[in-house]
DNA sequence: TGAGGTCATGTTAACGTTCATAATGCCTTG
DNA sequence: CAAGGCATTATGAACGTTAACATGACCTCA
């Protein structure tokens, strides 16, 4: 092997011989702030001309290797392909930046089981602080209680569990669920199926709770047998297209479908269309998200509005949480720093329902909706 | 301030000390490989037995301080939100990761400016080599050949320049417009207008360019008033929600609307419906990229399966151009460190035609085909 | 004149690794 | 029995940076 072709960046000790001065000199100059100041005006031009020549820039590995704050916060995510999970990072990674931070990231790949993995990978890299968004995945979270009591301060975007040591900021998926289950009962539905997601997944269960509750109280539970749900993590369009078939052959009496994301709900409707049922007047449709494509600043950026018919939805605050998140963790981070305790509260997030025209009112109060198959 | 409260992580010399012999003789045996066979059984188990029971984990900044190889590669990106440049990026991460690398990410955020600002966040870290992912927009890159001549690989996934000197992967974007070209052609469309997304980006150029150089051949030329570009550089759902109006007012003869992505196509879908066209009776309408939500590999996450009718787009091999990044990053990283050149030639990638409902003949030839004004 | 005080800079020792080389002890062999 | 060979481990210097402390020159004032 020949000499490595790298190039080679040029070091304090570079500028230092160039000028003619120590190393120390050159480090404390450029590192400006107090102790420049104790250096004469003109040694202090000749370094800084000198590094701006020699194109120099500190190396931030020898630099944290020395002061022993990283300023690195580790992030680990279920899903980095899942919008959602992306914009909440997005959000947060902005606040830790103004806070002069950067983000370590560690995509678990939808796989519960390599939680441990991508801790060690950041713990490695001697992260001050760890944003685990795990949504409402069921992760074993002992590996994370394990770095909390090793004093790396830890913030969930999660279901909270009573057992959690770590804050916690989750959404209010049964109020959520309430909403659009009371929605649907103003409209007059009495038998409403559900398409719901995943066993494993906390949010899936707590949005099913939450609308099953609603109809449980005004005396017209809905059965299992009008609840779908699917056998794979991946929850997207194509699960809805599948499940609502299925949903249908189990459940023939239902006249609205309220399904756990806004892709699975736009996944079922064109089935539904498809099969020949027209939306909302043979059946209503629900979604969650309320997805956008780009800027979610945008109200025309809303997935929900570019279908026919538009969807009716509830809209998470996603920008809100991260936002949230990443000032939890500076906050936790800076407290540790300084050897303080900092007692952060479990935040719960709320949704907001969006009408759109994909839930109307049942056309035939109890009969059987049915219409001839086409597809 | 009162002591850090940080956890403090053993290091060599903490598991040197419990097993009573020299830091050196831990880093051989925990490194493994050739030099650890020198060491004798018994000191080899009791070192990884202490290793194993404090928990230590090698510091990577300290590892990769002293080796002069970092194993860090640098991403910098146009946008991380566009779902097509974050598909391309997770290919290639899945690719270096395999290969012992890490991905270090700077996001432009979509301004053209920040170019160097995160090219030099990457040098500071010291990074093996860069891709950038700067697909059409039109982005100064002098930065970039200047981390060339400094001898760091560099990758473009973007447009070719003459004048660059490292390997560029692109897409056929003339061809792939000549194939809708054709297509609408085909169907007897002789007045066709283009939401062509914004003026600086070359995929747009060359998509407008493309498409008008197939009518242009046919003797019925794409006059200017047909062509509506964006003012914003976001070009989502929203921008053809707007523009499709525009276009329809400048051009009353078009037949069809060709748009630069599948989301100005759903967007401008929408506004045709709003406004009482039907697609694709009245009016034919096409995307670029399939975009998918979720998994690419199942079909059903197609979006354009999703509206009605379903979109007539050109499906963009985002996952080939991913492998094919890391792949020639790391091979041009790997030559680099042995001193060997490596000349990669610029790649091109092409668009496969996806034909489905929003395209059909027109419905009057010559004529004009505007309906009263609904929305 | 010399004690004390600035000012401007140099010295030294870390941070946690790794690598090249040196050293120790033991065993063989002529 | 000494010289050499082998197996095992230790030593020291480096990577690039920072922080505490030391030095020396010059000036002031009693």
């Amino acid at each position: 092997m020949t000499d490595p072709g790298f190039a080679k960046k040029p070091t304090l000790k570079d500028v230092a011989r160039v000028v003619g001065v120590s190393v120390n000199t050159v480090s404390a100059i450029l590192n400006g702030g107090a102790k420049a100041d104790r250096y004469s005006e003109s040694t202090c031009e000749r370094v800084r001309l000198a590094a701006c020549e020699l194109g120099y820039m500190p190396n931030p590995l020898a630099r944290t290797l020395k002061r022993s704050r990283t300023r690195l916060l580790g992030v680990v995510v279920i899903s980095q392909q899942d919008s959602y999970y992306a914009s909440v990072l997005q959000a947060a990674e902005e606040v830790v930046l103004d806070a002069g931070y950067e983000f370590v990231l560690a995509d678990m790949s939808e796989d519960a089981e390599r939680l441990p993995q991508c801790l060690n990978l950041l713990t490695a890299w001697r992260v001050e602080g760890i944003l685990a968004v795990l949504g409402g995945h069921n992760v074993d979270r002992a590996p994370l209680t394990q770095v909390w009591d090793a004093r790396t301060p830890v913030v969930l975007v999660g279901a909270h569990r009573p057992e959690d040591p770590f804050p916690c900021l989750y959404l209010d998926n049964t109020g959520a669920a309430r909403q659009i289950g009371r929605h649907l009962a103003d409209l007059g539905h009495q038998r409403v199926g559900i398409l719901g997601g995943y066993e494993s997944n906390a949010h899936s269960m707590e949005r099913i709770e939450g609308l099953r509750s609603v109809f449980q109280e005004l005396g017209t539970p809905i059965p299992d047998s009008c609840v779908v749900l699917h056998r794979e993590r991946n929850y997207e369009l194509a699960a809805g297209y599948q499940d609502v078939e299925l949903l249908l052959e189990r459940a023939p009496g239902v006249t609205a479908v309220v399904c756990v994301n806004d892709a699975t709900a736009i996944g079922a409707m064109t089935r539904l269309h498809e099969m020949g049922y027209s939306v909302p007047r043979d059946m209503s449709v629900s979604g969650f998200d309320d997805l956008f494509l780009g800027n979610a600043s945008k109200p025309e950026n809303r997935l929900g509005l570019h279908v026919r018919p538009s969807l009716t939805t509830l809209r998470m605050p996603v920008t809100g949480i991260g936002r949230h998140a990443g000032e939890a963790l500076t906050k936790l981070v800076h407290a540790t720093a300084d050897g303080v305790d900092c007692e952060l509260p479990p935040a719960e997030f709320g949704a907001e329902l969006v009408v759109r025209d994909s839930t109307a009112p049942p056309r035939i109060r109890a009969g059987c909706a049915r219409v001839p198959r086409k597809g």
